[in-house]
RNA sequence: GCACGAGUGGCGGAAUUGGCAGACGCACCAGACUCAAAAUCUGGCGGGGGUGACUUCGUGAGGGUUCAAGUCCCUCCUCGUGCACCA
């Protein structure tokens, strides 16, 4: 009998000889794949069983893509700034610098456990100044292209976290990071002009291969629309209002306008009998925070006593005020067509405006609205010289026609708001800008970065707008690197998602302190091949790591436009009835007492049996008894295994060819969990077969190879075990072979109306005679009554039936 | 409100895409080994009926298409995710 598998003993073994003798070596003369996991924040808190999974999934990955040849670039490294680490120091008077290291060390090692292929050379921390030098060198780029600019306006404010935030950082009205209701606050902030790149971000989604969700999530964000501006006159006046519509085709039916309150013609279209309520509407809005006005939908509204003249039919149509126009997409103004916009209707029906019906109903005008009529598909009534035109293709047309009048002119809008990138917090990378009295802001010269964050005494936020930075004189008093008069420097700093839109850069040229990433390497390692991480990044890392590729792209850092090729989400893995796993809730499970009773392998393999890898899973501890059970009965297998002499027959042959066959082309289709039960079938297929004869080596040999991916150290021992010298990484990836995969007999199903009666074994490509005659006998007195049909499906069922 | 997912034994989940529902594993039950227990091995394990070969019902609910439906179509329920007055 062989020694008793004992994992500790395994794993420790080839961890040392893998250290010394890496598998995955670049001889420059294969391919690269580069297969990236999202970097984690070191959180104080370690890593749970659901980190762990994501970085089995992406080491599988890798270890697949290493036994097919390629050199593998699989990196890893921390995006170390933000609030968690902050808030801690403010707690505990520990510099957020220190407790970040610790927690690095503290996750690093806990990754080891995972023995994932990673290579620390490459480690990047987003906090390390010559790191951040290249965070605020692509700012100072961007500043000198004008997409990074300053404005005062009023933006999204967490009170809790006392500072700005983007648009893509408010869930429902709530901080991402904190769940707080987002007020709105006006400061001068620094924007990126993400804008500008809203066409290629959405064109170019086409060509990734990505989960149609995450790119349907983007489109929806970028939120392009096509339609006109229209201008309308105002009745004794000279300003006109410019309405942005995507329906000019109803422009007939428009009966009213509706500003946003926030407009900047609002107050004063208010005539002296309005004036009064069109004020207080003003102020009772300003009032208002974003939550309320989106919980709130009852309609409101002001009528400002001021009329327009809808250019299509002369008509006067009153011009109101109301908080459902948002200010700031489009023009801040509507025209408003009740007939066939469900809001519109609802306003109209409120506050009694008219009502005019353009586009029939199935031929007809509809009686008594009681809604909006908003299919786009009709003909035109009620409109002029546009009457018995169809809808759909006036909609088209129209932007044209308007043009044409002078009445407005083709427009397209979008969701998408620039990026707000100020942060009035401590822990980030300081904005690289002095503010000079005379030359204005003026970027701190290149060969001066990076710009240090200062030590401080008081992180504490200071709720003003301010940053804690602002305090820290010596260090705001400073020269104008323009004119070398006093001047102050930018005290606000950027926010989280800075350095992790670009860390994937420098990974392969972390050392290089010339330039983020030499041409040569970026060309030689990069794009990103495979990603893996969870959805809850699908617009924001993802839009911003994009937005910033693009940029470097166009100003020749790099030469491809996209920087992740494929993605794949990870489910999340949860506590007890699909609770999130966090130490406020007590249910965080940890992967080292596993590792420690189970070993690296075992954890690796129920990692992945949990559950499909795109599904959240709920985790569940007795489940890793199953694989450990696996491991041991292979161990036994191989080790207790005397092979008796090569037998390769065709049954041999065929088992082994269905094992590559099964486990591949589940690999292949990301099917991590049913590959892992795969294993365990063919396993239990060969135990059965162990018992008449010994199991040859070959298949073992095979066995083995397909699971070094998965369990790598039980497979590299038993590789060796079964007399290969080199690696089990080196040897290649099993191949399999189609045409045995077909049998000459199969079994198939014999049904009876429907129902399951017999199995018959036959030729596969039994004529249907033979096949119908065998089915009879295989049934006997079972087939009874008048046969009135006879179905043969070559190679899947016979069914009689019977009346 | 709109859009997209999902719903299968006590539990996690399979099902080559319309062709033998429940693979694989957990838990559980019985047996072997043991003084005993653990570990291990063997067998069983959706519900009802039958000593039995068998039989019947069964994939959230109801209806439909089909020789055949977990899979396709319609209506509805529940849960999850995203968007949420974007004109």
């Amino acid at each position: 009998m062989a020694a008793p598998y004992n994992h500790r003993e395994v794993e420790e073994k080839w961890r040392k000889i893998w250290e010394e003798k890496p598998v995955n070596v670049d001889d420059g003369k294969k391919q690269k794949y580069y297969c990236l996991d999202m970097f984690p924040y070191p959180s104080g808190n370690g890593l749970h069983v659901g980190h762990w999974r994501g970085y089995v999934i992406s080491d599988v990955w890798s270890r697949y893509k290493l036994m097919q040849d390629y050199f593998i670039i699989h990196p890893m490294g921390w995006d170390a700034f933000g609030l968690p680490a902050e808030n801690y120091a403010i707690k505990n008077g520990v510099h957020p610098a220190i407790s970040t290291e610790e927690n690095v060390n503290n996750i690093r090692k806990q990754i080891k456990q995972i023995a994932a292929i990673y290579d620390w050379d490459m480690e990047v921390n987003t906090t390390d100044p010559n790191y951040y030098k290249w965070t605020q060198w692509i700012f100072v780029q961007m500043f000198k292209k004008g997409l990074a600019y300053q404005k005062e306006m009023p933006i999204n404010w967490c009170p809790s976290c006392k500072t700005g935030l983007a648009n893509e950082e408010v869930v429902n009205g709530k901080c991402e990071r904190c769940g707080a209701d987002v007020t709105k606050k006006n400061l001068k902030q620094w924007m990126l002009k993400i804008t500008a790149y809203a066409d290629r971000l959405l064109s170019d989604l086409d060509t990734l291969d990505w989960p149609e969700k995450v790119k349907k999530m983007q489109t929806e964000w970028i939120g392009k629309s096509y339609g006109a501006e229209v201008d309308f006159a105002i009745d004794g006046r000279k300003e006109k209002l410019t309405v942005y519509t995507t329906r000019p085709d109803t422009l007939y039916g428009a009966t009213f306008m509706v500003l946003a309150p926030e407009h900047e013609l609002a107050a004063s279209l208010a005539s002296d009998e309005q004036k009064a309520a069109v004020e207080d509407y003003i102020y009772q809005t300003s009032l208002k925070s974003s939550v309320d006005r989106l919980q709130n939908k009852e309609k409101t509204g002001v009528f400002t006593g001021s009329y327009a003249i809808n250019p299509m039919n002369g008509k006067q149509i009153p011009i109101w005020l109301s908080d459902y126009v948002l200010a700031d997409y489009g023009t801040g103004a509507i025209m408003c067509v009740p007939a066939h916009d469900d809001r519109d209707f609802e306003f109209a029906t409120k506050f009694d405006i008219p009502i005019v019906q353009v586009i029939a109903k199935d031929g007809k005008e509809i009686e008594h609205m009681t809604e909006a009529y908003t299919d786009a598909s009709g003909t035109m009534i009620n409109s002029g010289d546009w009457n018995g035109r169809e809808s759909a293709e006036l909609k088209l047309e129209a932007p044209a026609i308007i043009e044409e009048m002078g009445v407005g002119k083709k427009t397209v809008n979008y969701k998408l708001r620039d990026w707000v990138f100020s942060r009035q917090r401590y822990w980030g990378e300081p904005i690289p800008i002095v503010h000079c009295p005379d030359c204005g802001p003026v970027a701190v010269p290149e060969d001066q970065l990076p710009l240090t964050l200062p030590e401080v005494e008081n992180y504490e936020p200071t709720g003003t707008g301010e940053s804690p930075l602002a305090a820290m004189t010596d260090w705001v008093n400073t020269t104008c690197p323009c004119c070398g008069k006093p001047a102050k420097r930018e005290t606000n700093t950027m926010p989280q998602w800075a350095g992790s839109s670009w860390y994937f850069l420098r990974y392969v040229d972390n050392k290089n302190d010339k330039e983020l990433v030499s041409k040569e390497k970026a060309d030689k390692y990069l794009p990103v091949d495979m990603y893996i991480g969870g959805v809850e990044h699908a617009v924001l890392h993802l839009l911003y790591a994009r937005f910033w590729t693009k940029f470097l792209y166009d100003i020749g850092v790099v030469s491809f436009e996209e920087p992740f090729t494929k993605l794949f989400n990870q489910g999340m893995i949860t506590g007890k009835n699909g609770i999130k796993m966090s130490k406020s809730k007590g249910n965080v499970i940890s992967p080292d007492d596993l590792v420690r009773d189970y070993g690296c392998d075992s954890l690796r393999l129920y990692e992945l049996f949990v559950g499909p890898p795109e599904l959240d899973s709920e985790w569940d501890d007795r489940g890793i008894d199953g694989v450990y059970r696996f491991i041991t009965k292979l161990w036994k297998l191989v080790m207790d295994h005397k092979d008796d002499g090569a037998d390769q027959s065709p049954a041999v042959v065929k088992e082994r060819n269905r094992l590559v066959y099964d486990i591949t082309t589940r690999l292949e289709n990301f099917s991590l969990n049913t590959v892992v039960s795969g294993f365990m079938e063919h396993l239990n297929n060969l135990s059965a077969m162990a018992k008449d004869k010994a199991v040859d080596t070959e298949t073992m040999k095979v066995f083995v190879q397909l699971l070094a991916p998965f369990a790598p150290h039980i497979s590299e021992e038993l590789y060796h075990v079964l007399g290969n010298e080199e690696s089990v990484f080196a040897g290649g990836w099993p191949a399999y072979d189609e045409k045995l995969m077909e049998d000459d007999t199969i079994e198939i199903a014999v049904q009876v109306n429907g129902k399951l009666r017999a199995t018959i074994n036959i030729a596969k490509d039994a004529t249907k005679e033979a096949a119908l005659a065998d089915a009879k006998e295989a049934l006997g007195a079972k087939l009874s009554g008048n046969v009135v049909k006879e179905i043969y499906v070559p190679g899947k069922i016979v069914n009689f039936v019977v009346k």
